[in-house]
RNA sequence: GCGGGCGUAGCUCAGCGGUAGAGCACGGCGUUUACACCGCCGGUGUCGGAGGUUCGAACCCUUCCGCCCGCACCA
């Protein structure tokens, strides 16, 4: 027996594991591939609302692919997140009063994969508790040992080819975490600052030529002053030096295009080793790339004796007041600009000058723009597309070393007089030394280690044991498609498309799905600074995991963030209760699975319309999910569910449940025939309570709903069953109505009468009688028209008028009022249709089916309303 | 500045060329032993504004207004 009330808890506990101990997570061999890989989350990150969305998606896919034969992998893992793991250690550290370089190295590496080892199961159980169904057995993490082996073949290999070199240019700089970070790494945000305006001496003494900024500090660095070759005013002084003041560097006027005249002044201060622009100007014209920082932010020894070792911050204010004392700020006013600040570490990043490892991505670029140009990846939906080109075909070199500890350490190793050895290992850097020096030497390796994306854009084949080569890279390689948010479409995206395209020679996945954001029920970013957080967790733990499951493909419409509030998920624990609760009715009716059941070839009406209805929601769900519309899938089964099966087909049935008979039998075997397909169609969306419904109810076998394969198309001939249930619902309904709009006590039994049925109406009125007392809380079906004093409800349905006698439960006028309501809703609709009819361009040209369908509808509501008319003539009469 | 998106019922959003929809919220009524996590009943809303295309526009085009998100600028 089903419990009375649905527990999400005691259903969906212990699922996880059965499914696992069973290799249902497995892929099952045969069968077309289907693969996805997993974006591997942070190893050390807990779950939250972007994940469970994710994943959600993800499983869905997954579970119906399974269910359709494919033969699925769904390949998991975690990512070793560089910087954010690091800094989480760190922060560890520092709580115990000591830090990274006070342990050394090797330590730290060995307390971060502590760590690791400790915190990095959590996300797993979490996703797991969600109900997604990877392949564990298969689950990596980025610093596994092949998928070290897979970057550092990677890494090799593009350096033999040119296409990862070393160099020294400017980097973002991030001075708390020391090291350099990609551009992606990098949020400007606006800033209230100042303008400085300062005039610099020209050096024959006839004048000055004014600079503004917003960095003061960095004049200490100027090697040149950039005016734009057109600008009059400034024409003369190409050419000319000026005396940068506090240092005494005699540095040259140059005309250069970059140099905006209506900014600022129009002469612009040159910094090369400072200021990405500065730095392209400096290279054109030769200036010279003075460093004036060190790692952390301070002045170096580059700069007069007053300023080093300064904070550049407190430099700022330094350099600020001696100019002002010297006389050359000229003025200061406010000024709103956009700082680059580290997403990590939130301090201002510093374009900095250093020796760092590049990838050639404007060259890998190449081929990934192509693909997805020729189609052989595409993105779902299209217009992100436009997101990525627009990043690919403006692509930089992509600094890919970091000056951390935790991460991959670059292969390189250099020799006593800095010649570099890029090898796959130590031994090999040896070896390659050997034939350089024609002798031993010591070697060092590099210290830096790679940007996480490095190895992540490996992901989708090194995860199936590249460089080893496996058959499931045979097999599953390209993938189907990668889920994901649209915020990693450079970071992840575009780094797999460059990889799996350089090393594989084919795309990663043939389709991206890109999913938006979740937001709170405001639409405000959930962050943990705003406090909106929404802990999925716990959301599981209230509703379940399929409410929340549902409640987000419910929600996601495509290409749209979604606001996922409680009050949602609410909503779809709702609707897993319903479920719940007509699974016990038909449990309670005795409503067991027929083997032999045929649904082409019921025969009660109702049954055959539940089966046509079912047929056309099981087109539509299949459909949906095959084209990534999870909103409409689950939308068309919770109608199904709820208005179709519950509020009709069980309501319908239990009179002919009651009555017994072949009929209550085939009803019987059908509701459970419906509710097996339903399980079925609702599994990857709720895998938890359709398995266990399943299983109590159906008596299938223990954890086989998630293998079981997906409803096949059903061929039905409704045999006029669709049409008759609909008049029966519009007869319920419209009485229903009437009752209510003219607060006909519910308890009060009325009698129906009709005053002239055909046979057909007869027989349907014969058949329903029951249905139709029970719903319509009436009692008794007579022909002719009933001899009634104190009033009459009249409806009509299908251009029949049947009547209500009221028995004084209601006046006579507002029986007469809500006829008037009606009859003019049906006027101004008849006049409308009329309207179109009359309009020669319209029939001239509309399709005809279209002017039929008009006229069809026009003649239909011309009778509803005459009946309606004579109804009220009727009371007139009286 | 460039690109993308959004503006439909109180709220959240579907619909994207042929009668304006759902969920939630709200209000009324509670009869039916599956379900109060329920049942029944209740929606005229300049489909952001203005033009245009069309027999017909929430849906296509143009333009304007308002909001959001990327990217760039950052003297």
């Amino acid at each position: 027996m089903l419990d009375k009330t649905y527990d999400p808890a005691a259903v969906e506990a212990g699922r996880d594991e059965a499914w696992e101990a069973a290799g249902r997570y497995r892929p099952r061999g045969a069968g077309t591939p289907y693969c996805i890989m997993m974006p591997p989350p942070n190893v050390t990150g807990s779950l939250h609302m972007g994940h469970a969305l994710n994943h959600t998606v993800q499983d869905t896919l997954v579970r119906f692919k399974r269910m359709q034969g494919r033969d699925v992998l769904w390949q998991p893992g975690t990512d070793h997140a560089g910087i954010a793991t690091q800094m989480v250690v760190e922060r560890e550290l520092a709580a115990e009063g000591t830090s990274r370089r006070a342990i050394g190295r090797e330590a730290f590496v060995d307390r971060v994969w502590q760590w690791k080892a400790e915190s990095g199961r959590t996300i797993v159980a979490q996703l797991r508790r969600l109900g997604a169904s990877p392949d564990w057995s298969r689950e990596r993490f980025t610093m596994d040992d092949g998928l070290s082996a897979a970057v550092r073949r990677a890494f090799v290999s593009l350096h033999r080819e040119g296409l990862i070199y070393k160099d020294e240019r400017l980097v973002n700089w991030d001075c708390q975490l020391h090291t350099a970070i990609s551009d992606l790494e990098v949020v400007s945000k606006e800033v209230d600052g100042q303008l400085w305006h300062f005039a610099y001496p020209l050096e024959d003494g006839s004048g000055s030529i004014t600079v503004a900024t917003t960095r003061p500090e960095t004049m200490l660095g100027d090697t040149g002053v950039a005016v734009h070759p057109e600008d009059e005013r400034y024409r003369d002084l190409v050419g000319k030096h000026v005396v940068l003041p506090l240092v005494g560097r005699r540095i040259p006027i140059v005309a250069d295009e970059y140099s905006d005249p209506e900014k600022g002044t129009g002469a612009v201060k040159i910094t090369p080793a400072h200021d990405f622009n500065d730095f392209e100007v400096g290279r054109r014209r030769g200036l010279e790339a003075l460093n004036i920082l060190d790692p952390d932010g301070r002045l170096n020894d580059t700069v007069p004796a007053a300023y080093r070792g300064l904070d550049r911050f407190a430099a700022r204010d330094r350099v600020v007041a001696d100019l002002d004392a010297a006389g050359v700020l000229v003025k200061t006013e406010p000024y709103r600009y956009m700082v680059p600040f580290g997403d990590r570490s939130n301090t201002v990043i510093e374009p900095y000058l250093t020796d760092q490892w590049f990838c050639d991505a404007p060259t890998l670029a190449k081929d990934a723009i192509a693909a997805v140009e020729d189609g052989r990846t595409t993105f779902v939906p299209a217009n992100w597309a436009a997101t990525y080109f627009d990043w690919m075909r403006n692509i930089q070199p992509w600094c890919i070393s970091r000056q951390l500890w935790w991460g991959h350490r670059i292969p390189a190793w250099y020799g006593p007089d800095g010649a570099v050895f890029v090898e796959e290992s130590e031994a090999d850097a040896h070896a390659a030394a050997r034939a350089h020096y024609g002798r031993e030497v010591a070697l060092e390796q590099d210290p830096d280690v790679l940007d996480t994306w490095f190895s992540s854009g490996l992901w989708p084949f090194s995860t199936l044991d590249w460089p080893a080569g496996s058959s499931e890279l045979q097999r599953y390689y390209p993938t189907d498609v990668l889920v994901t948010g649209f915020d990693i479409i450079f970071f992840w995206v575009a780094r797999m498309m460059m990889q799996g395209l350089h090393f594989m020679g084919e795309v990663p996945f043939r389709e991206v799905y890109i999913h938006g954001l979740v937001r709170d029920e405001a639409g405000q970013k959930m962050s943990k600074s705003k406090g909106n957080i929404v802990d999925p967790l716990q959301l599981v733990e209230d509703y379940g995991a399929d409410a929340l499951r549902f409640a987000i493909l419910a929600s996601l419409a495509q290409g749209r963030d979604i606001k996922l509030g409680e009050s949602r998920v609410q909503g779809y624990r709702n609707f897993v209760t319903k479920l719940w609760n007509a699974a016990r009715f038909c449990e309670l009716q005795d409503c067991r699975p027929e083997p032999a059941f045929a649904p082409e070839a019921v025969e009660t009406t109702l049954n055959r319309w539940i089966v046509a209805d079912l047929a056309a929601t099981r087109d539509v769900v299949t459909a949906a999910l095959e084209g990534y519309r999870f909103n409409e899938a689950a939308l068309a089964l919770y109608r199904f569910v709820w208005d179709r099966f519950c509020d009709w087909y069980l309501e319908l049935a239990k009179p002919v449940l009651d009555a017994g008979g072949p009929a209550a039998a085939e009803t019987r075997a059908t509701a459970a025939w419906v509710l097996g397909r339903v399980f079925r169609l609702l599994h990857p969306m709720m895998p938890f309570v359709t398995e266990a419904l399943d299983e109590q109810l159906l008596g299938a076998e223990p954890h086989g709903l998630i293998v079981a394969d997906w409803p096949a198309p059903v061929a039905v001939d409704d045999g006029g069953a669709r049409a008759e249930i609909e008049w029966l619902i519009a007869l319920v309904s419209e009485i229903r109505t009437a009752r209510s709009e003219l607060r006909v006590p519910a308890s009060a039994r009325l009698a129906l009468w009709i005053a002239e049925p055909d046979a057909a109406v007869r027989a349907r009125l014969a058949a329903w009688r029951p249905a139709i007392e029970r719903l319509a809380r009436l009692d008794g079906v007579h022909e002719g028209m009933p001899e009634s004093a104190g009033g009459t409800l009249q409806v009509v349905v299908d251009g029949l008028t049947y009547v209500v006698p009221l028995a004084g439960h209601v006046d006579v006028d507002e029986e007469r009022a809500r006829l008037d309501k009606e009859m003019a809703k049906l006027e101004a609709d008849v006049a409308r249709l009329d309207r179109k009819l009359a309009n020669p361009q319209f029939v001239a040209k509309a399709p005809e089916d279209v002017v039929e369908e008009q006229r069809e509808r026009r003649a239909e509501r011309a009778a509803t309303l005459a009946r309606l008319e004579a109804a009220a003539a009727r009371l007139e009469g009286r």
